[in-house]
DNA sequence: ATATTTAATTAGTTTGTACTAACAAATCAA
DNA sequence: TTGATTTGTTAGTACAAACTAATTAAATAT
């Protein structure tokens, strides 16, 4: 029986192996798991977001993002629009590419969520998700 | 409400960004979480393992962790002791330095349980540390 | 006794990710 | 209009963390 801190040490120490394991395999192959992020990032904002919002928003320093992104257009994955009411904005949108890697990237945590499901009877489940988004909401605040 | 792939991937990622976060301050100020990572182990291990092992159970290579250990003996967190038996090997031990930093570590993990404790009743966390053990048990097999 | 294997190290390299400083171009404010 | 600010870029650098190849020394097997 682990303690509430082990829980959360070996817990998100497995997930996050999970998630480096599975991001250098297959359709992952040439992106690390920090490009990821900056796909996903552009994905889970509404509209398409500058340049510096990616920045502010994975704080990191504008050159480090600028770098970053350069490498996902030169890849294929993100393509630039300059803006028309400020044209030294820079729009950073997704390509079908780069939408379905980030995609596929949302599959990777729904496989380690099957581990939760053959693990737990369904109320038990259902009861587990309840507690955990208790939790999260009140981080959220 | 989340789903449980979008909690499994906030709160790992809540966690590691804690983790670092709390890591690049203080005490820790100049060990990376990497590093911190190889004093867990030595901790965690009954007896002093030989570099090999460590090599091993970190998943890295021998030189990796060669290099690892270099820095972590130069900085006073590990010494080496040449097996008795068979003078090939040396034994890594953590100093009391290293000790300190490792069991620190831990408390990390502690102070992020108590997000947990504000955000639950007594019997919701219960519950909640019964749950996760049951998916950790079943992860372990 | 000689060959092979093992433990650890050294040297050299690669990759990823970050930084600061300096700058151009556009916009905004005085 | 002129100066300050903002957006993004380029150049140069730094560092952690990993690798392979080659080496030394010790232990083991043939």
């Amino acid at each position: 029986m682990y303690t509430l801190s082990e829980i959360i040490e070996r817990l998100s120490k497995r997930i996050r192996d999970h998630e480096v394991k599975v991001t250098q395999k297959s359709a992952f192959s040439n992106l690390s798991v920090t490009q990821i992020h900056y796909l996903e990032a552009i994905r889970h904002l509404k509209a398409a977001p500058p340049i510096s919002d990616l920045a502010t928003l994975l704080k990191v320093t504008k050159p480090t993002a600028t770098v970053a992104l350069d490498k996902l257009e030169k890849s294929g994955y993100i393509t630039k629009t300059q803006s028309s009411d400020d044209r030294r904005k820079s729009y950073v949108h997704l390509t079908n590419k780069g939408l379905k890697i980030s995609e596929l990237h949302d599959e990777i945590h729904r496989g380690y969520a099957k581990y939760f499901e053959k693990a737990l009877e369904k109320n038990e489940l259902d009861h587990l998700v309840e507690l955990l988004n208790k939790v999260l909401t009140h981080l959220d605040e």
